[in-house]
DNA sequence: GTTTGTTCGTAAGGTTTACTAACAAACATG
DNA sequence: CATGTTTGTTAGTAAACCTTACGAACAAAC
């Protein structure tokens, strides 16, 4: 046919949309208002909304009915009028299980509420299993969250390393012996709940921007065994054509020099950064300005590689997840130092890098943030 | 109030939406479906989206009375049945005014049709002008081809270089020698028409994907007076946390050597790439080998700067527009080998480096791209 | 104590949207 | 010519949100 625009999706709608799509969508909107600003009216919602009051009463009819939204009581404040009638999001009445698989030696997991909060925690050591064990531990560590669990479930959500697709399953995780993994599917037909797989840095990179103070357009990277990252633009996850966003581990940085990568380039981020080999260098440095010069040049070498990604992405901000002792002070010096350097102070001069507030729950928790989103707010 | 998910935008909706919403962009749908298939039948369009063929009749027919679309004739096909009435777009209805301004001596400028074939062209040469004088000679340059248009004009697109916000002001445009000039608005006072103003690299981007053969994950390099690209993720352009988004020219290469920028640092990817120096260089060079060893190591500093972007996004394709003698050869062949041989082949073996296909018109091209877009597609 | 004005939540009725069901028109096929 | 198929339209229905109107409950003013 016609070679115009034709080829091309720039007119983006691919599906068709009824009403009741048009209903979910408001519906998740009411959510997101009590989520986000707590307790409130109905009339408060539908100023906020920009819905009426009476579509506001309609949806909120429904969302009680479903037990999602609870009745708090009559506003106390003294005003004219008829008092309000209170409502909030019935934060106690599920829970999420999240959990983290990018730890080397143990798989975590915790019980948290619809707000966040950890309930109870659990633990695997993964034993050096692999493959089908390795599955099962997972499994075994949601059964043993799901027991602890005092109110229905809302789902599972699933920090995994690796490359994990749209469907939640890993293609490769090297660490676990994994290849073309349905996780997703696995935990959904054991458990018959809910499930979200995703990659770890990705769960780390929403965590850190729904309970930190990250900006929309920021980059996480998680530092550890290996060097990874999750990109948000714009507020959504970065995926890539591959599913392999975010993969800078084995990027070669800079033109002089470096170490001989396990996958056999020469001197990939993973070679200046990984812990392992960070901790080995610092042991063997006998005064603390080698020491220091160790950490400034593993700083400095993420620099190097993330300025061409703060350039193309004008990113805002990096975070920065992994060991605090090793990471805080010297080596993100370095690292912000050398981006200024490197990029353009007219547009990235207030670039801000710093730690994650997260600690190390931030994958479990950006796991469980997927859930909430999946289930409660809209596609 | 509650410091949980509350923080962050996890949940997507941000706006109310209401039937009529549904309905324009069911109204997208079908216009989009005729525009990439051609000429179809209201039967074929309601298997083609999902909606029953009584739903489509009547968007048809909206569309027919507003002149969008056109019925044919019958189907000549020998099948059993009443004959199909096919319908097509209408696409001697409207034509479109597309500008490009990143040319460094000439603004040019072409009148399309809706299928992004060029009409009429016109071309008015830039004379150093700046500021004022330079927003004149654009205004100009839309007026005289609004002239030419035979047909009701949709809008007009312009691509300029610099950073220009979504409310189409250029923040920064040094060569033009604007700050923070709105030029969409005053476009849109003075011809009462839709206007769309973006980034030339970005509008480059949008014609590769709808013209060319990209695929949705796509970075384009615009190779001349200075270095800038436009990335497509997941088919839609990247703006960037302050709209600067694809600025690359200023960030610096590798680290060993490189000249000194006109920025003041030293190795910017512009001080290897702009087609000014390589010309001079070239000119310069005596035999063949130098020259080619000029174009080699420009497209080694290249890829050096773009693999770590290539390792974060995940990729799919990078496409190069400028000077074909110059890019396309020595350059490429340097660039995709030095990206392959920086990244893991495991995720990136099948990048795709290439030209664009579209030649010098390729701004003006996408620019139109954006006005159709904006006027007939959804939001 | 009464009146006035405000705010809340609900009820009733109307509009828009897309659906299902049914049908006439127009054709191919046996 | 009878039969079956496909097209496009008409008529009626369900869902979703809107506007309008109203009772309830309160503060403030008199």
């Amino acid at each position: 046919m016609t070679t115009g625009f034709a080829s091309g999706r720039v007119l983006r709608p691919t599906t068709k949309v009824l009403p009741e799509h048009a209903r979910g969508h408001n519906r998740s909107l009411v959510l997101q208002t009590l989520y986000r600003l707590g307790q409130r009216s109905r009339a408060d919602i539908a100023r906020e909304t920009g819905l009426t009051r009476v579509t506001v009463s309609d949806l909120i009819a429904e969302l009680i009915g479903e037990n999602l939204v609870i009745e708090i009581g009559q506003r106390e404040d003294a005003r004219p009028g008829k008092p309000a009638t209170l409502l909030d999001l019935n934060r106690d009445a599920f829970q999420i299980v999240g959990i983290d698989l990018s730890e080397y030696a143990t798989f975590r997991g915790a019980l948290l509420d619809l707000d966040g909060k950890i309930l109870e925690r659990a633990e695997l050591p993964l034993a050096s299993s692999v493959g089908d064990a390795a599955a099962d531990k997972v499994i075994a560590l949601a059964a043993t969250l799901i027991e602890k669990a005092n109110r229905p479930v809302l789902g599972i959500g699933v920090g995994s390393p690796g490359v994990v697709d749209l469907a939640g399953v890993v293609l490769t995780a090297p660490n676990l012996g994994w290849i073309g993994r349905d996780l997703q599917g696995a935990l959904t037909e054991r458990f018959g709940l809910p499930v979200i797989v995703i990659n770890d840095a990705n769960a780390a990179a929403l965590a850190e921007h729904s309970f930190g103070a990250a900006m929309g357009d920021m980059m996480l990277v998680k530092i550890g065994h290996g060097v990874g990252s999750g990109l948000l633009l714009g507020g959504t996850p970065l995926f890539g054509s591959r599913f392999a966003a975010g993969e800078i581990g084995h990027v070669m940085v800079g033109t002089n020099g470096g170490e001989v990568c396990v996958c056999g380039k020469i001197g990939c981020l993973e070679t200046w950064l990984a812990t392992p080999r960070l901790d080995a260098l610092l042991a063997a440095a006998m005064t603390s300005d080698e020491k220091n010069e160790i950490l400034r040049e593993a700083g400095e070498r993420l620099g190097i590689a993330l300025a061409p990604v703060v350039g193309a992405l004008d990113l805002a901000e990096i975070v920065l997840s992994g060991p605090t002792e090793l990471l805080d002070g010297v080596l993100a010096s370095a690292t912000i130092e050398t981006l200024r350097a490197r990029t353009m102070p007219e547009f990235h001069g207030n670039l801000v890098l710093r730690m994650t507030t997260l600690g190390e729950d931030i994958v479990l928790r950006g796991a469980a943030v997927m859930v909430l989103s999946g289930q409660l707010g809209v596609s």
